[in-house]
DNA sequence: AGCTAAAATGTTTTT
DNA sequence: CATTTTAGCT
């Protein structure tokens, strides 16, 4: 009966459960239900829900999916991420490669670190170098198919961090995508049995995933075909990230036999909101042609507002948000402030901060990178794997035992002459079995290891809880915060929050065990913690509005060099990718659009004169209305 | 080894 | 300008 609610082309996608389905989904068009409502008609006719696979772009999406399938059906489908999927297939069968099962996930900040070790005299390079890796891993190029034309060397260094994360049994995030590629890829016998596991696939976003993503699916579902894909060639905004638009527009090449559905009907904006965005993305020329239409009336006109400098222009965004609230009723978390640059949130900060207006500032630092929750990670890491180099050199110092540079290098040369784990080195060290070090250092360094010992006897015996809060009192943790009295109240609150979350985790979680929590919380993304429910106004970027709608949007700073950025200036390439960021930031609106720029912004440290963003100019009168000073 | 102060460096977007 | 890295000093 559900399906009466559907227009002809989303039941068409609806009841198309075999063979290869490209489902081209325009901003608003009813998506997600689509996409729900398959695999539960999927389950209805027969396949088991084990046998079906929904990758998405977030965990957040991924839940809510899992959520509403499980509501309609009472059952049980995976739907993760393309990363958390990797992560699965590793915990599996990384041994195929040479790893242990007890693996650890380096976010950026450890990859960085371990690149730095590596680098030494040229950690100028290090950015560059680090970006390059990550091309050519998500090209799924290994260190011996690379040139060393850009980089000198490139291939060799691209050796070497490879050969060191597997020294630390971790995997970086590219690794996640890229090796269980190289499984499928070598192990005939493996590809064998994840095709028979998962015969039904369906991913979300597919205008977004690159090369590693793309062979994935493609291995996955050879042998079947029967694959879903959904996606919006003119929202695909991560092409910096290495998505390849071409995966999606190829598509019918790749499947020749597949089926394609264009679902062109908008239900989330009125008319005036809509053909102002597609008469902006039609400067695009590289393009599938579409046209999307609404019938839920003209509605209001898109409001322009050119502010003198940036406090001005969150003074007059505060002052509609007001209006909306106060006069229209319309909750505050059904608005949203978008900006291109994280930068951009202090203005709107201080404002709603002045106005006692309640803000939530999605995305920029997020809970699991501070510096504290990092710090007792890594000891619970040390703990779980005990060849974590990089978790080691992060605690071995915390709290100050007269560790420096100079002897975690010794410590580390030895770890990899004798080939012993960090830890178990520490431990031939302490017992003089290994390299001699002093005695005031051998010392400190059994108090070291004696703490991870006891984390690790307490992970043994008790509770997840327990061992979180094991890490923080073996180590002192806590009178070590101290010493910087500023923070410290904060910082205790966030720790308290993790051993809050441990302990919420382990109740609804089947086997909860160490390195599952450990597993998650690094694949954990800002967006992910986000918590709609409170009262409160959303700040984010554009790229993290993605998938999302609001009752009344803001996107301020249009202006050249900053939407779109400055690195886009003279790539024709990169510019349409910018004028898609801004479709899908005036495509979230449902009723009402505003676009502000200003005249004069602090950038860089100077007051910079700034000029209108080429996109205004692309939106024609017919559709704006300018609000002029006199609020 | 560890602190402080000066200097450099860099700001797009993130799983 | 704001944060991070380095140098120089103890």
């Amino acid at each position: 009966m559900y399906k009466m609610k559907l227009n002809p082309e989303q039941l068409e996608a609806v009841m198309t459960v075999d063979g290869p389905l490209l489902v081209l989904a325009g901003a608003g068009s009813g998506k997600t239900r689509v996409v729900t409502q398959r695999i539960v008609h999927l389950l209805e006719t027969g396949v088991a829900p084990y046998q079906i696979l929904g990758l998405t772009f977030t965990n957040k999406a991924a839940g809510e999916m899992q959520e509403r399938i499980q509501k309609a059906t009472e059952q049980r489908v995976l739907v993760c991420t393309f990363h958390s999927l990797g992560a699965r297939m590793l915990r599996e069968s990384i041994e195929a490669l040479g790893y242990s099962r007890s693996f650890v996930i380096y976010d950026q900040e450890d990859s960085d670190k371990l690149l730095r070790t590596l680098l030494k005299e040229r950690k100028g390079e290090l950015k560059e170098i680090r970006n390059a890796i990550s091309k050519a891993k998500n090209g799924l190029q290994l260190s011996h198919e690379v040139s060393d034309q850009e980089i000198d060397d490139f291939s060799k260094i691209y050796g070497n961090y490879q050969a060191a994360l597997k020294e630390c049994n971790a995997v970086d995030f590219d690794d996640l995508l890229l090796l269980p590629v190289r499984i499928l890829r070598e192990h005939p016998a493996m590809l064998n049995y994840y095709q028979e596991r998962w015969t039904h696939l369906l991913i979300d976003e597919y205008q977004d995933t690159n090369e590693s993503q793309y062979t994935l699916v493609n291995l996955l579902v050879e042998k079947h075909h029967n694959l879903c894909v959904v996606g919006d060639p003119d929202q695909s905004i991560y092409s910096w990230r290495g998505a390849n638009i071409q995966n999606i527009l190829r598509f019918d090449r790749d499947y020749p036999e597949a089926k394609v559905i264009r679902l062109e009907q908008n239900y989330r904006s009125h008319t005036h909101i809509l053909e102002a965005a597609n008469e902006l993305i039609s400067f695009n020329s590289d393009r599938m042609e579409k046209s999307l239409w609404s019938d839920l009336g003209e509605g209001a006109k898109i409001r322009r507002f050119t502010a003198l400098d940036e406090r001005e222009e969150a003074r007059f965004i505060a002052k509609q948000i007001r209006k909306h609230h106060d006069d229209y009723g319309t909750p505050l978390n059904d608005m949203v402030v978008f900006y291109r640059t994280n930068a951009q949130s202090r203005p709107f900060e201080d404002q709603f901060l002045s106005q006692q207006l309640p803000y939530n500032i999605v995305g920029g630092i997020s809970f699991y990178q501070r510096r504290e929750i990092k710090d007792i990670l890594a000891f619970l890491r040390l703990a779980h794997s005990g060849s974590d180099f990089i978790a080691f050199e992060r605690t071995v110092n915390i709290p100050k035992r007269g560790f420096g540079d100079a002897t975690i290098e010794k410590i580390r040369f030895a770890s990899l002459e004798s080939r012993l784990p960090i830890l178990s080195c520490c431990q031939a060290i302490v017992d003089g079995t290994s390299v001699k070090l002093t005695l005031k250092i051998r010392e400190a360094l059994g108090q070291y290891v004696s703490i991870i010992a006891t984390i690790r006897r307490v992970m043994g015996e008790s509770s997840l809880k327990e061992t979180v809060i094991s890490a923080i009192e073996a180590t002192g943790y806590l009178s070590y915060l101290k010493e910087d009295r500023e923070s410290f109240e904060e910082r205790k609150e966030n720790l308290d929050e993790l051993i809050a979350k441990a302990a919420e985790w382990e109740i609804s979680t089947p086997d909860p065990t160490l390195g599952a929590f450990l597993e998650e919380l690094s694949l954990k993304s800002t967006l992910d913690e986000s918590t709609n429910d409170r009262d409160r106004i959303q700040l984010m970027t554009v790229h993290n509005g993605k998938g999302l709608e609001f009752a009344v949007v803001f996107v301020a700073g249009l202006e050249e060099d900053l939407f779109p950025h400055a690195n886009a200036r003279g790539s024709e390439e990169a510019l349409e990718e910018e004028r898609r960021l801004c479709y899908v930031g005036m495509t979230r609106a449902k009723l009402h659009l505003y676009m502000t720029d200003t005249r004069l912004r602090y950038l860089w440290g100077m007051q910079r004169d700034q000029r209108p963003s080429r996109f205004l100019r692309e939106l024609s009168p017919d559709h704006t209305e300018k609000v002029l000073r006199i609020w």
